[in-house]
DNA sequence: CCGCTATTTGGAATAGTTCCAATTCTCACT
DNA sequence: AGTGAGAATTGGAACTATTCCAAATAGCGG
């Protein structure tokens, strides 16, 4: 608690700092690099333009950056559910709640006027073929004695 | 085109007809498990699904059968897009729009007043912590005077 | 019944990501 | 300044989901 806190200088230590997490030139370029270039970049796009000022970062060292930033809320996964594919044959439009505490997936039916109201926020230019919602957090626990597996059950890995 | 139609018993048939595809047991029996127990399986749930009843189909043949289902409107993949995690540091409120000519990602701001009635959907044991918005499809090219990068690029695979 | 094409199959290959054990770094404390 | 403890990084191996491929099979049209 000695000191001149640099008045910040940059948002990334603070809330590096918040969250308990150290500054590192590591995770410092890797969200440089984010905001530097808007693109979507994948991880090893990230990678790849990290080293560039990192030569001996590993890829490892990206993927855990990425996390923490994700963590720290500087950064948003776009792909967040990474696992495997799932698929379902309910054809009405709806959405996607996916339970974090059972790993469940539930449909939530999309009243129409909403989906169009959806659409309706992209720029005349875009043509959207298909639109995809997804939530996520938790479901209220079927409390007492259901066993009921109501619309889906994965084994919460 | 001989023939007496079999009045139409079930609409896979029709729907692969429809698409110049053949009806065959494997097909059917994924889609039959697919309605059977709608609870999002993954390609491998539904092969292990699949195999109670024909015990010699391949896991290939499954994920072919899916990616079948899917062409033909019966079956809707939940993990759209199946690449690599994309890293996006824009914390505003926005939806993502997936330009499938140019594999570019593009930020859709996000009025906050619609993402509120997005939430409203959800019944009020939801407890969602994030909603993802995906739009798939194409962008008018930006020819002319547009550099507006606005915000990204990937080669497309 | 024959041939042709669509489909299935199993296995190998790929891609993205995570895991792990060993090392290095930083900070707090003397 | 020196040291110990915990964080963070590293490289490589391991894993998982998916795709690819070439060979075998099946089913329709003639």
């Amino acid at each position: 608690m000695s000191t001149a806190l640099p008045t910040a200088p940059d948002a990334l230590a603070q809330r590096l700092a918040d969250s308990g997490l150290r500054s590192t030139p590591q995770r410092e370029v890797v969200y440089d690099v984010l905001l530097k270039k808007r693109d979507h970049p994948t991880a090893d796009e990230v990678f790849v333009r990290v080293k560039a000022e990192l030569p001996t970062i590993s890829l490892a060292t990206v993927y855990n950056c990425l996390e923490t930033l994700v963590q720290c809320d500087l950064v948003r996964a776009v792909n967040f559910e990474r696992g495997p594919t799932r698929y379902c044959p309910n054809l009405r439009p709806h959405a996607h709640f996916h339970d974090e505490r059972s790993g469940a997936t539930h449909d939530i039916d999309l009243p129409p006027e909403l989906l169009e109201r959806v659409n309706a926020i992209l720029p005349p230019d875009y043509d959207a073929k298909s639109v995809e919602i997804i939530f996520r957090g938790k479901a209220a626990a079927p409390r007492s004695s259901e066993h009921r597996v109501a619309s889906s059950e994965h084994s919460a890995r």
